[in-house]
DNA sequence: TCTGGGGTCCTAGGACCC
DNA sequence: TCTGGGGTCCTAGGACCC
């Protein structure tokens, strides 16, 4: 038995529980401070209630609700309180996983009262944090994952043999994790429009339609094997990213050069946060024309320096040969991600580490961009 | 449809090695 | 350039998730 905790509209619920100016009110978060310019991240109960939600672009939710509470994202905020509740479900003794950052799940074994169990986690969320958990409970995670839908927001769902057929047959297909866009109409074309339709499929059809993702949908949905735990500490990323979309595209040279020269300050200083260098550099772009496009390349030795993913972004770059340099999204990534923990070999590579390292303090305690490269003021300046 | 920003995983072709 | 076969790594793009 798997049990699935999916938090209620977390960023949303964390900020009306800290703030009760906020609690029973139509609430926004977004991803950008500039409320007209984003997109809304989470929406309280009261939002979605009439009719807004996440995904949805700031401007219209406003144009829906114009006494909208609004709040720009921190991060640190909800991972915070999403480690808290993870230390607060090992208590129970179980394996346990994250799923995401407001969902996890628990491997309850042949539990005698899943759904008592399950009351009690809720409670205790709620009565630790103010903010209230669904429940989805099943026989492997992706039917758990489904279940915690059916009852939201602060409810439980059980699906078990009596009740499975008959849930699934009125779930539509991408509902299921892993269901997109595209796979939806795929499998409408297909005929198969139900979790059911897709439920009662061989394994051969899955794969011969859906390739391997069909078949990890098909073990998804019937095997009952568990979850291998992993630590909170062994969750190393893959990659790192930041990307930025201007207020309207530019073909401004210098300006496209200081944005890239600050992502990968960005991404580099939260390389040398977690101690990690990388020795793949991606760079992704968006323009009108071109619709999105990216590059990447692998170099032989690894960095955790801003300047020298910047100028590797910009080796990229180059090749790329942009007829069209007009650009309205960028992002820089880093892969091949590494623990850094050989010293430099060289006095100059020493002094440089010793000057970055300096700058990380004085970020540290003074604030973000205290200290920064002259270059990327030009990224505030310039159109 | 895009709107923003952070990610993961998969695929297919190419380069390269023995 | 193709001849044969096996394998790894790299790369660009797509699909999906929150």
């Amino acid at each position: 038995m798997i049990l699935h905790i999916d938090m209620d509209a977390f960023f949303a619920s964390i900020e009306q529980a800290i703030n009760p100016r906020l609690k029973g009110k139509p609430l926004i978060v977004g991803s950008r401070p500039d409320k007209m310019h984003t997109v809304v991240c989470a929406a309280s109960y009261q939002a979605k209630a009439l009719g807004i939600c996440s995904g949805m672009n700031s401007r219209e939710a406003f144009s829906i609700c114009p006494q909208l509470q609004f709040v720009t994202a921190d991060q640190s905020k909800y991972i915070w309180t999403s480690e808290q509740i993870h230390d607060m479900l090992k208590i129970y003794g179980f394996r346990l996983n994250y799923a995401s950052i407001d969902e996890f799940r628990m491997d309850i074994l042949n539990h005698p009262q899943p759904t008592a169990l399950a009351e009690d986690i809720r409670q205790r969320i709620h009565s630790r944090f103010n903010i209230t958990a669904s429940v989805g409970i099943a026989g492997n995670c992706l039917l758990a994952k489904l279940a915690s839908k059916l009852n939201k927001p602060n409810g439980i769902a059980i699906m078990d043999d009596s009740n499975l057929e008959p849930i699934l047959a009125r779930a539509p297909v991408d509902k299921l994790c892993g269901i997109g866009k595209s796979t939806n109409i795929l499998l409408r074309s297909l005929g198969l429009e139900t979790c059911l339709d897709l439920y009662l499929k061989s394994p051969q059809f899955m794969q011969r339609h859906l390739g391997k993702a069909g078949l990890n949908l098909y073990a998804g949905l019937h095997s009952s094997e568990s979850f291998q735990e992993e630590p909170l500490e062994d969750n190393q990323p893959k990659s790192i990213g930041h990307s930025y979309t201007f207020p309207r595209a530019s073909k401004n040279p210098g300006f496209i050069k200081a944005w890239i020269r600050l992502l990968s300050e960005m991404v580099a200083a939260r390389l040398r946060q977690k101690s990690l260098e990388s020795s793949c550099v991606a760079l992704w772009l968006n323009s009108p024309e071109k619709g999105n496009f990216s590059a990447q390349k692998t170099f032989s030795r690894a960095t955790n320096d801003g300047y020298e993913i910047y100028l590797k972004t910009l080796k990229i770059m180059a090749k790329m040969s942009l007829q069209t340099p007009k650009i309205r999204a960028l992002g820089v990534s880093c892969q091949s991600l590494s623990k850094a923990e050989y010293p430099p070999l060289l006095i100059e590579e020493k002094r440089r580490e010793d000057l970055i390292q300096a700058l990380d303090r004085i970020n540290e305690r003074f604030g973000e961009h205290t200290v920064f490269p002259a270059v990327i003021s030009l990224s505030r300046k310039m159109q």
